[in-house]
This record gives structure tokens, sequence and C-alpha cells, in this order.
DNA sequence: TGATTGGACCTG
DNA sequence: AGGTCCAATCAC
């Protein structure tokens, strides 16, 4: 008889105790009774003796034996987060499995589909096949490099799968499936394509990596085009030339299936898996079991993927280092960059964090030694120049409905030369609120403390944080008077308008309404390729990745509600966006140009911006934090709650903060404050911050308050901890 | 009078 | 979380 403490997908910060008669192994599933019903649990260490009564304790019900068990380093890695997120340790266990591993039904492994040529389609000749089907032309080159499983293919165009279908009912291609291996260690069996010369930059950061053993975080700090991803390339032959697995992880799902095409097409022979949110909970479980196993040699996937198992972990890459889609922002929140940097000293490998702009955090760290300072300053190809960046005052300039004369001048320009230019505008939909021009009325939303937006195309005011809608009114609801005005613009204003100014353009709108459907980004993305838009109107969603080689003109349209904004990483932020949209200017042999219209053309933020100077920025933003005692000078923990009635939510985080100043730590605790957003959905929200000087001493105090927390938690509330928040 | 509903309590 | 137990409240 041995006794197992299992984790459970329960809100406790315990683990269970069942006694079982065969021998097992920590990471193992288990099948075990709990109160009235079965639960399916983890086994995290195997003891000798428990504190819980004989007559108490349950035996487990069944082991599984159907995957292969969580390694103790994966184990080890949620525990620590567990503990550094105050998060119930069976929650975060369970919460890093695929879906499928997580529930207690039979494992039934249905094998992922994988395409290859067929005799008939090998002996298929490129010349054969006509130059205008582009994408079947694609599609034949890929799987004639390798064999591919269906995601893969249909990344490469929208049409990509009807075009396969076409292609398996001609037998020029055939499925087989693809058997998950046992346990392997990967050999450095892979061609390296190995295209481009690096520059002296490059190899120096590649060389500095290499040479290290064991542990150490470096920060690659490379302008836009100065070629990290070349940089990556050769760290990732390096580690596979060792049968090492290297873990890369981007910031969103749109990343993924471009930059999987990328590395495949550098690297044959190689097994790389992706992993993100949007795989079929099949593929996902696949592709996990790939990495678990050691055949994947790559494994490319979005924060998620910072816990899948890699028994060959030689290094890990966190690239675009400073997005903050690396936070999680609900169950267990955590930051996959931060976890990842615990993850390589605990692996002791190295860990790469690339950024044009790197987040303050990480700027700070290096500029006092805790992380190796790379920097990538001059552009790969050494004939493209940096855009040139220029302000115009909104003051000074003449406006037509928000856009100034001058911008629109050099969108005239752009369509004359056949030259593409994007206006990026962070609001989507018409306008951000409707207002009556007779008693002042505003299109409040009934259930949130904000504005509902106004959707000119599906006449419809839309609340953006509970998704409530109504239909435009004919007239005000307060005084009946029939005119109502749009106050401000989105992106589909800007798009009317340019269409009224440039009636003959080819206009393209992207943004998370516009691409609401599956494909519709990418058949967009192509669109753009192929030079079938003359202007892009868009949201941040046109920021990240992608190149547009056409593209010569950015227009900023109005980016100052963040100068002054009570979130003291909007700026920060801002500049981040602002660089990387401007990166997407003039990347060929086109100079490139950015227009941003402001109020403030002095403000640091832009001149910092067009002397392409991060370093100028970062400097008077981290003296300018280190004098308010904001992050990263000070380590900081959010208690919030939301609930229906307000002297609820008030009441129980007053006792909180009370229980906290308590506890006489000698840290900071500020006063108990609405959240941004005070209501939504009818819950009102509130919050109050604690910070203190560093990790420890935060660790400390938290060991100490969470269980008076635990004690005064409320049912109709819900409550929750956010270590080293992002949003405010 | 039984039936419904909401809160406290517990899970090994 | 989700289930159970128990008591207050409700409809007739």
């Amino acid at each position: 008889m041995y006794i197992v403490r299992v984790a459970l997908d329960i809100p406790l910060s315990t683990l269970f105790d069942y006694t079982v008669d065969e021998v097992v192994a920590p990471g193992q599933r288990v099948i075990v009774p709990f109160g009235r019903r079965q639960l399916l649990g983890v086994i995290m260490e195997c003891v000798a003796t428990t504190s819980i009564s004989s007559e108490r304790i349950k035996a487990v019900i069944q082991v599984l034996h159907d995957s292969a068990p969580l390694s103790a380093e994966l184990r080890k890695l949620l525990c620590f987060c567990s503990d550094y997120y105050h998060y119930p340790v069976g929650q975060a266990v369970l919460s890093a499995l695929p879906t499928r591993l997580r529930s207690d039904k039979p494992l039934v492994v249905t094998p992922i589909l994988h395409y290859r040529l067929t005799d008939k389609g090998g002996a298929l000749d490129m010349g054969d096949v006509p130059k205008r089907k582009a994408v079947l032309r694609r599609i034949i080159a890929k799987l004639k490099e390798h064999s591919c499983n269906k995601a893969q293919l249909t990344a490469l165009s929208a049409t990509a799968s009807s075009q396969l279908q076409w292609l398996l009912q001609e037998e020029l291609v055939e499925s087989f499936e693809a058997i998950p291996s046992a346990a392997v260690t990967p050999e450095a069996k892979h061609r390296f394509e190995n295209a481009h010369q690096l520059t002296s930059e490059q190899q120096q950061a590649v060389d500095s990596i290499i040479k290290t053993t064991g542990f150490a975080c470096f920060l690659l700090h490379g302008i836009t085009g100065s070629g990290k991803t070349e940089v990556y390339v050769h760290l990732m032959d390096h580690i596979m030339q060792r049968g090492g697995q290297v873990l890369l992880l981007v910031p969103e799902i749109n990343l993924t299936p471009q930059l999987e095409g990328y590395f495949c097409s550098r690297f044959a022979d190689v097994t790389l898996v992706s992993l993100h949110s949007g795989l079929s909970e099949n593929q996902r479980l696949h592709n996990w079991q790939l990495a678990q196993s050691g055949a994947a040699q790559i494994v490319l996937g979005t924060r998620l993927s910072i816990f899948a198992e890699l028994p060959w972990l030689a290094l890990i890459i966190v690239d675009e280092e400073h997005d903050s889609s690396y936070k999680q922002q609900d169950g267990l929140r955590y930051s996959a960059r931060d976890v990842a940097i615990f993850r390589a000293s605990q692996c002791r490998v190295p860990i790469v964090l690339g950024s044009a702009t790197p987040s303050l955090e990480s700027y700070h760290n290096a500029q006092t030694g805790r992380y190796q300072m790379l920097k990538l300053t001059g552009r790969a190809q050494a004939d493209a120049r940096l855009p040139t960046v220029g302000c115009i005052n909104i003051h000074q300039a003449v406006m037509h409905e928000g856009i100034s004369e001058k911008l629109l001048r050099e969108v005239e320009q752009r369509l004359v030369r056949g030259e593409q230019s994007l206006l990026f505008i962070n609001r989507r939909g018409y306008a951000p609120v409707l207002m009556c021009t007779e008693c002042g009325w505003l299109s409040d939303c009934k259930n949130c403390a904000g504005k509902m937006v106004l959707h000119l195309q599906e006449r419809r005011l839309r609340c953006h944080h509970c998704g409530y809608q109504v239909r435009v009114p004919a007239a005000c609801p307060d005084c009946g008077n029939t005119e109502l005005h749009p106050l401000g613009s989105g992106t589909q204003r800007v798009e009317s308008i340019l269409q009224e100014r440039f009636p003959d353009a080819r206009i393209l709108r992207v943004d998370r309404d516009s691409t609401r459907n599956k494909r519709a980004w990418q058949v967009m993305r192509e669109q753009i390729h192929a030079n079938e838009v003359d202007i892009l109107v868009g949201t941040q969603m046109l920021a990240k990745g992608h190149d547009f080689p056409a593209l010569t003109l950015v227009g900023v349209l109005n980016p100052d509600s963040a100068l002054y904004s009570s979130d003291f990483r909007a700026a920060e932020k801002l500049f981040a966006q602002l660089m990387q949209v401007a990166g997407r200017a003039g990347r060929a042999d086109k100079p490139g140009e950015v227009w941003i219209q402001t109020a403030f053309p002095d403000h640091p933020l832009f001149r910092c911006l067009q002397s392409h100077d991060f370093e100028g920025w970062a400097k008077t933003q981290l003296s300018e934090r280190q004098m308010a005692g904001f992050p990263p000078f000070v380590f900081q923990v959010m208690l919030r709650a939301e609930g229906m009635i307000e002297a609820e939510v008030y009441a129980y985080l007053n006792k909180a903060r009370a229980a906290a100043l308590e506890l006489k730590h000698g840290i900071e605790i500020f006063g108990v404050v609405p959240a941004v957003l005070a209501r939504r959905a009818n819950h009102i929200r509130a919050q109050f911050l604690i910070q203190a000087t560093t990790r420890k001493e935060l660790q400390q105090f938290m060991r100490a308050w969470k269980p008076l927390l635990d004690e005064l938690a409320v049912k109709k509330l819900r409550c929750f901890l956010d270590i080293d928040p992002l949003e405010f």
C-alpha cells in the first residue's frame, strides 16, 4: 500500500492524499473519488505517511497508463507558478494540460493525417503546373521538401484546403497517419538552409549565446529589420546539431502559421510543432506529446506553450518579449516571459528575450547586469533605411473630420505612385460614442460604466466590454431630438472619409470586426501582398509581425490619449506600438515615411521616435518611474473584487486591506479604489494595490497575508490576486 | 403542508 | 468547483 499526493482541479491550495496498491510514479494521471464524484488528478508526490486518518483516506480508483507521466521538471515549474502567483496548485497543474488529458474519459488517440506526394505526384515537374495556380505550386513545392499536416498546408493560403482536396482526388497526393513516437533523443538529422551571411553584430550575438554554459538571460535588442529572426535561426541550428530542443514563444496565434512556414523552409527534416489555443483538441494533444517525447525539435507557440514538456530543452527564445499578451489575464495570471526565465534557470539553459522595444523591466535588468545586453543596430539589408518620422500638429493643420490635409496629400501621392498607405487608429467601430446635440445624452451602456460604440454599417450601438447591443435610436431616448452626433472616430469612419476623398482607391479595413471570420485575416494578407489594396486602415492588429513590401506611408491618427493616461505603462506601450507600426513602412528598397497627428509634437515620446532613439526614451521613462516609485523599481500585487452589490465589494476589500495593514510588514498598501471600468456587465469592480521594493519582501508579505484572505473569501464575490499586474 | 431556495460547510 | 445538508421562505 502506497500513499500518493494528488493535484485536483479544485480551488483549494492543497493536494489530496490517496492510497494506491500498485507501484506508481509521480506525474501519472489517476482517477480518484472526491466527495460523491470522480475526478481526474495528477500524482505530484509519493509519500510514506499522511496526516489524514486511515478512516478518511480513500483509494485511487484507477491509474491511467495512456499517457507519459509529467516530468519532475514540469511539476516543479507548476508548483513554482502556484506558489508565486498564489493560485491553487491543482488548478495550476490541470490548466497546463491539453484538455484531452484533463478529462477522465479514456484517451482515444485519433491519428493526425499527414500528406505526401504520391509517385505520380513526385514525378510531377514544376514546369507542368500552370504558373497562374500559385497556391497549387506552393503546396507541391512544400510537399516536395517534406510531408506536412493539414494545418501546415492550410497556412499557405486561404484556398489551400480546396486545392489539397483536388490533389487528393487526382491521386497526386496521399494521406497517411502519423503516430506519436515513443520517447526519443532528437538527432541532428536536419539540413540547414544557411541562406544569409550573418552581419558581424548578428554573429557576435550568436557567439555570445552559444558560448554560455548553463543559465544566462540575454536581451536581444534589435531594431525592426535588424535580423533578429536570423539570429534565432542560427541559434536553433546550433542547438539542434547537439540534439537539443528549442522553445520559441511568440505573442499571438496569428504569427504562428507564417513563422512555422518560415522555419520549416530554413530547416529541412526538422520536426517543428506549434502549440496555441487555436489548435483542435486532437492536434494540440498530438503536438504536446511530440514535444514531450522529444520528437519535436522546435516548439513554436503562444504563452501557454511555456508549460509544454521538453525533455531535451536547451534554449528558450521569447520573441517580442515586451508584448503584453504574454500575461494571462484570467485564472493562473502568469507572465509567460517571467515563467520562461524561471524555467531556463531551473533547466540551466540560456534564454533569449528579443525585441525592438524591450519592456522597461527587461531593459532595466540588462542595464543593471542581471541580463546580458546584445544589440543589433544595423538593418540586415544594408540598403534598407529607417523610415523618416514626422509630426503633424493638429492645432495648426487643416483638418477634415480628424484627418489632416497634409496626411491626405501624402496618401494621394502614394496612390499616384502605386504604393500602399496605412492609417493606424486604435479604435474600432465608426465613433466611440453617440451624442444628442440638444440635451447632451450619451450612448451609455446599461450594464457597464462605459459608452456604447457606434457601428454604422451594422446600424448598432455596441458595448465593447459586455457585448450588449441595440439598434441605433432614431431620436434621443431622453429628449426626442432626432439630431444625434457621432463623437470621435474609429476605423469605420476613417475608412468612409477616405473612400469619399479617394473614390477609386481600394481601401481595406483590418480590425477585429472585419477579421472576425476565421479565414478573413489570411485572405486580407494575401490581398495586401498581391498589391490589390491601396490604403489600409486598421488597429494594432496591423502593427504586429508581417511585412508589407509595397507599404511606404504610415499615418498615426490620434495617439494622444496614452500621453495623459492614468496607466503609467500607457506611454511605454504607445512607444512600442508606434515603433512597430513605423517598422511596417519602407522595408524593401523604397524608403518609408511615418506621419503622426498629435497636439503635442514636442513630447519626448515623439522626439525619441523621430530619432529612432529607444535608449533615450527608455532612460527618460526609467528615471520618471524611479522618481514616482513605479515598476521596475518596485514590485506590485493587486487585489481585485467584483460583485453585484457595491457595499459588499468594498466591505471585502476594506477588510482585506485592514488585515494587510495589521501584518505591519512595512510595505506600501494603497487605498481601495474603483477599477478603471467601475462597472462591467452589471458587476461593481474595485481593487487596491500593494507594493514592495523587492520581490522577496512582497512574497514574504503574501505568504502571511494569503491565508487571511482565504478566510475572508465571500462566495458572492469574484476575488483574485494579480501578481506583477500589467493592467489597472 | 410540502416544495423551493439560499447559505454554510466539506471534499483526502 | 460542485455536492450535500439544513433552515427560512413560499404557495396554496
